[in-house]
DNA sequence: CGGGCGGTTGACTTTGGTCAAGGTACGTGG
DNA sequence: CCACGTACCTTGACCAAAGTCAACCGCCCG
């Protein structure tokens, strides 16, 4: 079972650097253009920093002075509670945003910490804002920056929407699998790099029942798991596993003339111009 | 029981208007100034629009075009699964951002539904880009939005992370009560303004499970419950079973040299600027 | 070689989802 | 004005799913 996994680490290292990089860099890639277009004398004025594995890269609490973009490595986003319990909101790899939230209030609601040595662009707000102002076609590209940040919370509740383990699991993977896709990994042959405490704090169970989920979708046949290796055999059984919820009534009680789009609709009625 | 709780409407509606008005609109709230001072002639070139009860404001999979503020009103964020199962991600009131997740990939992700008749700004993207040129304030006002609704992620992943049914219940009243301050409402007597199914969509729960939850939460003399009329009559108790979690080990094994704050830090090196 | 951490598995117990029934409020139509 | 239907909420009984406790294994690192 194990022999078809072998050499996965360094077959991922490999395509790491093949898709996805028309720039050379993450920071390049946020900005859309190539920094010797842009920065004057093609010195950006963005420092590239390393994370140690288990580091932490901002705390919960610090203050917020700039925005990271991750060259390179892993992430978990972190936030304790009062009572020290630790639950994981998310990851983030390469051409990731880290620390979005927290620019409202200042301070970082959230810790971030490295799962692998990694590096990774640190933007000062400032900085940013000032390239708002210059490169026309930037403002366009850190919204939607942001915007696929908030995105990211639709795809939490995703997971933790699904009712069974072996679900919450399987969607994960589906996840997990897409983000990789969009990094032009494999979507196939996975490596994860978080423990099963840190997934089964993503997901809101036991990282026994993580454990057990594995070796349940394992044996259906669905993955091939050894250790922190998986490979997804039957991506359309998993597809079925993650997408399947106990019914519920359609719900919406639309009514009759429900219109798509932003057509003309009687419902929705202009009163005034402030 | 419900004496107390007599005429709790009116006296939240009372309570809208006193506070948090220093702006007579929520656009204007937005902007971070008065419509008279910046717009041309003293119009808007955002429209106000009326959403009747039950009737979506947009739909899943609709283009974004635009995105809208609240002015009056209640709404429920929804994503419907493949399989039809739909989910509440969020709710939405006076001054809340809507339809900012779409902004990456130009189509909403989630649907915005009106649990009762609601007034709405509506803000072409267009508009809000020319605004960010103009006033020099509003970049740093659009940007605390934004990232206050990536904020809210961590809210729905604190809600999530809560493991007995009675801690969500009591994680969301709390959260709830939190929000109604901030509009300047009463954070004691709150009137839930969506239907227990709605929240135990939102929670991940059965809604039979919020039913006995509440129950529950009034017999430990933490709330009254009268319907959808909640008196918060034990704030710290709430906190209590709010903020407790089962145990777990501290976690980071955070390295004794650990330091808060962005102080010089041996683990966190400076390599080279792109 | 030994200790610790991460992962897996088993046995037991509790939680909460499911099914079912009953109650109340509201709106509609006779 | 009252009867009816419906939607929403609550409560109870039952059972499956998952959390907890505990033991064991393999691996890495000292």
């Amino acid at each position: 079972m194990n022999d078809s996994l072998h050499g996965l680490h360094t077959a991922q290292g490999s395509e790491t650097t093949s898709n996805n990089d028309r720039y050379a860099s993450a920071l390049e890639c946020l900005i859309g253009g190539s920094v010797a277009e842009w920065a004057p004398g093609g010195v950006s004025p963005f420092a590239l920093l390393r994370v140690a594995e288990h580091h932490p890269l901002f705390h919960e609490g610090s203050p917020t002075h700039s925005v990271h973009v991750v060259q390179a490595g892993f992430f978990k986003i972190v936030r304790t509670g009062e009572d020290g319990y630790e639950h994981v909101l998310d990851f983030a790899g390469r051409h990731d945003l880290l620390g979005c939230d927290g620019l409202a209030n200042g301070q970082h609601p959230s810790s971030a910490v490295a799962l692998e040595e990694s590096w990774v662009y640190a933007l000062p707000m400032a900085e940013v804002r000032r390239l708002t102002q210059r490169l026309p076609g930037f403002s366009a590209h850190w919204e939607s920056a942001m915007s696929a940040q908030i995105g990211r919370a639709g795809d939490l509740a995703w997971l933790m929407a699904a009712v069974g383990a072996e679900k919450r699991t399987a969607r994960f993977i589906s996840l997990y699998a897409r983000r990789m896709a969009e990094r032009g990994q494999s979507s196939r042959r996975l490596l994860l790099r978080m423990s099963r405490r840190d997934i089964a704090s993503h997901l809101g169970l036991a990282h026994e029942s993580v454990s057990r989920s594995f070796t349940l979708l394992a044996e259906a046949g669905v993955l091939l798991v050894d250790n922190r290796e998986v490979e997804i055999v039957d991506p359309d059984a998993l597809h079925r596993y993650a997408f399947s919820t106990r019914g519920y009534p359609p719900a919406v009680p639309r009514q009759p003339a429900a219109v798509t789009g932003e057509a003309r609709r009687p419902d929705l009625r202009v009163v005034a111009c402030a």
